[in-house]
RNA sequence: GCCUUUGUGGCUCAGUGGUAGAGCACUUCCUUGGUAAGGAAGAGAUCGUGGGUUCAAUUCCCACCAAAGGCUCCA
């Protein structure tokens, strides 16, 4: 006998080789059709593998996150069998669970999959999931198992195979399909109730690109057609949030083949939202005690020779133009010139720490697969600013900086991000990182000490600092489920030193200072790209393009409304009339659709009492209002920026 | 950059080897209506660009441009 620990600290006994599933039907019938795999002394096993000794023990189903996992990597199999029926030949590489689905890597040789053919991939993983095969789990010798791939001239399993010790290689079958496989798995097939291929694309094999591309299928499945639904209706509404359609649809940015790729024009409601968020920016910038610098959009090589970017950055530059034999660059970085100006006179240690700040615009040469909407462009405007300061200001320079972040965040109620603390590899020193290891060593401990003391919880990154330092980036997720970082703070205890940047310590000696580059709003291109998705373009007052959209009743009121109108405009909230010989109702709808804020409805009651109906976004009517008093209540809102 | 897919009026989308259609938006007229779509008429597209095949191409082929999804999540 075993003795088997539950999840609620009850300690029964079995008989040796009892499996999970055994135990699950000795519990309920209903319970052990759920189960999809069990958590056998915190590692997942299947739930048909025998129990041999004492462990503890948890059945996992469809709401455990390692349950969802067993079920899609099952899927995934599922899905390699169908391939593999319709497409012979096919060698596979790794078919991965993923947040949400699976996907499958494989390498079809002259065939070709096209998303025509997803749709008779499904049905025929419909009709393997019927035939309820169960999936079969034998421990197998290295050796059999090499020599089973190099029967079947399949290199990728058998460059898996290398990496894998005797002994503890598995293989998985069901129905037809067999393969090289850690597991778990479901019991199953017949669990898989509902399938959906998403879709169809390349991927380099290990995700180098100098290796062969593979295509790889995605998919997800679900044990109800109800789940499915629901997952199809979550990605239609999580589409009507993308900011590339919104920000069309609200006149906010758009491209044009002629001005070029990841170049967005910003039309005249973006660029209203880019003046509020600089407008917060200097206010917030000028109470922290930075200086404003204004610097050209060009400069010569010779300066990022200086800098390190011609080594380390040359990729993500625009190509140089060259002027009576000297190269002038696009600048992709404010930083060289903000220490050019640092450099511009004598520095005393009492001018420090100093803190030069600019929305600065930067040109970066991104690889054309890689632009996206506004969240990855060509051309870009940074909340940059660089704060000159000492090794003992560091500490609180840094956490100052943090402290701005979490201030901006709360006006824009962002609360979904993670900070990521982001460090070097010291394998790629002297390529990718300045060769600076003790340097390297000091200030990220210098940063992960910041974070710890002022008790913000962050994750550790290897081999994503900058070039000249570690840092720490703010990741957001896009509508559509893609990672970026909004925001940055980075340390650069190079760039200091590269261009002999000193100032007068208090003993009269020349000292290098440290610099942080910060971008608390990050740019503006991928912050209001954010901001369009993380309000589904609902923006509120102070930063909505268009604040009051006045609605007479009729023309009659025109008079009225215009009188109104000034009135607004002259207290800076931006205000139209809709003067269109529309009833009322298609007028409210109309300004509803288009996201206005406020809505003043004005007709005679209203225009006898010197009044608006008030009618505010998303809420419905909220009855008669004075004038005067709604104007003051929106100047209020407006500067609290709420 | 690479793989797959897509490219038809401002937007969403039909359609065809014989030079195009709908809805919304837009313009004009009628309507002046009290909290999410009033009615009528009208204008608007050399079907992404360039080449090829053909008597004939928006439709078939090629190239280019642009867009979308992916190329990190290691059996």
């Amino acid at each position: 006998m075993i003795n088997i620990t539950l999840p609620d600290g009850n300690v029964r006994q079995y008989e040796v080789g009892t499996t999970a599933m055994d135990i699950a039907k000795s519990i309920s019938e209903g319970l052990a059709k759920k189960v999809l795999a069990a958590e056998i002394n915190g590692e997942v096993w299947d739930s048909t593998r025998p129990l041999t000794s004492d462990c503890s023990f948890k059945l996992l189903t469809w709401d455990d996150d390692k349950g969802k996992n067993t079920f899609w990597h099952s899927s995934a199999h599922i899905m390699a069998e169908a391939v593999e029926a319709m497409y012979p030949g096919v060698k596979f590489w790794v078919g991965p669970p993923l947040d949400q689905g699976f996907y499958y890597d494989m390498d079809l040789g002259d065939q070709h999959i096209t998303e025509e053919d997803l749709a008779k991939i499904e049905a025929k993983m419909n009709e393997l999931a019927k035939q309820n095969n169960a999936f079969e789990r034998t421990e197998i010798a290295k050796d059999e198992a090499i020599s089973y791939f190099t029967e079947k001239n399949d290199e990728y399993k058998l460059d898996l195979l290398q990496n894998l010790e005797d002994g503890k290689i598995t293989f998985y079958k069901q129905g037809n399909f067999t393969d090289l496989c850690r597991g778990p798995h479901i019991p199953a097939t017949g669990l898989v109730k509902a399938i959906k291929l998403t879709n169809i694309a390349g991927a380099y094999w290990k995700g180098n690109e100098k290796n062969k591309q593979l295509t790889r299928l995605y998919g997800i499945t679900f044990p109800n057609a109800k789940l499915l639904d629901e997952y199809v209706v979550m990605i239609e509404e999580a589409k009507k949030r993308d900011h590339r359609k919104i920000g069309r649809d609200m006149g906010i940015f758009c491209f044009d083949d002629d001005v070029g790729q990841g170049l967005p024009l910003w039309m005249p409601n973006g660029t209203i939202i880019i003046e509020e968020l600089e407008k917060l920016a200097k206010e917030t910038e000028e109470v922290a005690g930075y200086k404003r610098v204004v610097t050209p959009h060009i400069a010569k090589e010779s300066m990022y020779i200086t800098s390190g970017h011609l080594p380390y950055y040359q990729d993500s530059m625009f190509p140089p133009m060259e002027l009576d034999g000297t190269k002038y660059y696009l600048k992709a970085m404010n930083c060289p010139h903000h220490h050019k100006i640092f450099d511009a006179e004598p520095r005393s240690y009492k001018e420090l720490p100093l803190r030069l700040a600019e929305y600065g615009t930067c040109y970066r040469y991104e690889q054309s697969g890689e632009l996206f909407g506004l969240m990855r462009v060509r051309c870009l405007h940074m909340n940059d600013a660089h704060i000159y300061c000492s090794k003992a200001q560091f500490g609180d320079e840094f956490r100052a900086v943090n402290d701005m972040y979490v201030k901006y965040f709360k006006i824009f109620g962002i609360d979904k991000y993670v900070m990521r603390l982001s460090l070097h590899d010291p394998a790629k020193l002297g390529q990718k990182y300045i060769d600076e290891p003790e340097l390297w060593k000091e200030t990220e401990a210098m940063v992960r000490n910041v974070l710890i003391e002022s008790n913000i919880p962050f994750i550790e990154v290897q081999d994503e600092a900058a070039f000249y330092g570690p840092k720490i980036d703010v990741q957001i997720w896009s509508a559509i489920g893609r990672e970026f970082t909004l925001a940055t703070n980075q340390v650069d205890f190079a760039q200091g030193k590269r261009f002999k940047l000193s100032y007068n310590s208090a003993e009269n000696k020349p000292e290098i200072p440290l610099i942080i580059h910060r971008a608390p709003l990050g740019t503006h291109e991928r912050f209001i790209g954010f901001l369009l998705e993380h309000y589904a373009g609902k923006f509120p007052l102070w930063i909505s393009p268009l604040q009051v959209k006045i609605l007479p009743i009729s023309d009659k009121f025109m008079d009225y409304c215009k009188d109104i109108l000034a009135q607004l405009k002259s207290n800076g909230i931006r205000a139209e009339i809709d003067d269109r010989s529309e009833k009322i109702g298609r007028k409210i709808r109309d300004t509803e659709l288009a996201h206005i804020p406020y809505m003043f409805v004005v007709g005679e009651k209203e225009m006898n009492d010197n009044a608006v109906s008030l009618r505010i976004q998303g809420k419905g009517d909220q009855g008669s209002v004075a004038v005067a008093d709604i104007i003051a209540s929106m100047k209020k809102d407006i500067a609290d920026r709420v």
